[in-house]
DNA sequence: TGCAAAATAGAACGACCGTTCGTTTCATTT
DNA sequence: AAATGAAACGAACGGTCGTTCTATTTTGCA
């Protein structure tokens, strides 16, 4: 289940406490809501930013984030991803839950804009590189991963989204780039 | 809102009727949001599927029908595609609504499949080109773009859906095709 | 130890939900 | 004209939800 799923009965249930006591915790429903989209976003923060920024400026750090980001989202196949899953919740429901949860993808987002900015600035992506569309491409293959692998339940769904990523970054990579600095895996043969 | 917004009291106000003549005529909420799939199902084929295939064999009908999944998608920016919506809500949701829902899914996956195996038998696309592959990035960005408009409300979104495509295409173009079978469009300079 | 404050519990509320049931309406058929 | 059958209605039921209110317990501090 979604953020709408989310119920503070249910919550209470789970912590073995009273209803009551879980609300006065939150204050309201939207409260909670919230709430959990800032422990999401902070676990999210910790599990793929964060050990992703320590890699070399670049298009390994790209790699990086793409390769934890697809590790999260095919790994929560329970809980599933809220960003992805909020977004068609709120997509045409406004309020303060939406904002927060606008807010945090729109962080995410930005900071895959600058690690691709960053390796079009090192030299690994041709200058004339689009980051916003580039950005567009590669979270279009988390998305078709999260539809495959958690709705659909097809196999080898993860294999697919490493492979378009790869075949993405080829497109974009700056033809003189060293191998050793851009590649984290070797190429597939096309 | 999705199937799980629908509900046969809202629908009875909208259509001035009881709640009980609405229920009346589907048996049960599970059959009416099965109901509304079909119903959905059937005006995508009749606006997005059926024009699609009156284009010849090959690219062209590939480019008519990712066209109109495009326009489809970013046109329904009120209602919201239930095929993407729907996938969210009952991915982790077992029973007959998400079996309904997820059979059309793959009716028109196997579709989109189809047409990109034509387009490889045509000799538009190279003969080593993986459907399946292909199809998976395809739909990625129907989904980026779905995001994008509808929950991020970015403008542009469908441009940059359609030029990922043609690159897709571009990618996977068999060298020698003739550019007045496969294209639609005149391809970006990179 | 005593006391204020915070945390939790428990019961009740109003709203909405899907569903059931008996009744009424009304056109078609006999 | 009478009987039939489908369609719609209105009221009610049991359930879940978020929320409110009032006690009660626990906690931390002087």
């Amino acid at each position: 289940m979604g953020l709408e799923g989310l119920s503070i009965g249910a919550l209470a249930e789970l912590t073995h406490m009273s209803k009551s006591g879980v609300f006065a915790h939150f204050g309201s429903r939207e409260e909670l809501q919230i709430a959990v989209i800032r422990e999401y976003h902070a676990r999210f923060e910790e599990e793929v930013f964060f050990p992703a920024v320590s890699e070399a400026r670049g298009l390994p750090r790209l790699r990086a984030l793409f390769d934890r980001w697809v590790r999260r989202v095919s790994v929560e196949l329970d809980s599933g991803c809220i960003y992805i899953s909020g977004a068609v919740e709120f997509d045409d429901r406004p309020g303060p839950v939406r904002d927060a949860l606008a807010s945090m993808v729109r962080a995410w987002q930005a900071a895959l804009q600058r690690a691709i900015s960053l390796s079009i600035e090192a030299g690994h992506l041709q200058p004339d590189t689009d980051a916003l569309q580039m950005l567009f491409e590669i979270h279009g293959l988390i998305l078709a991963l999260h539809h495959d692998a958690r709705f659909l339940r097809l196999p080898g769904a993860v294999d697919r989204a490493r492979r378009a990523f790869d075949r993405i970054v080829q497109f974009y990579l700056m033809p003189g780039a060293a191998p050793d600095e851009t590649a984290g895996q070797p190429l597939p043969a096309r």
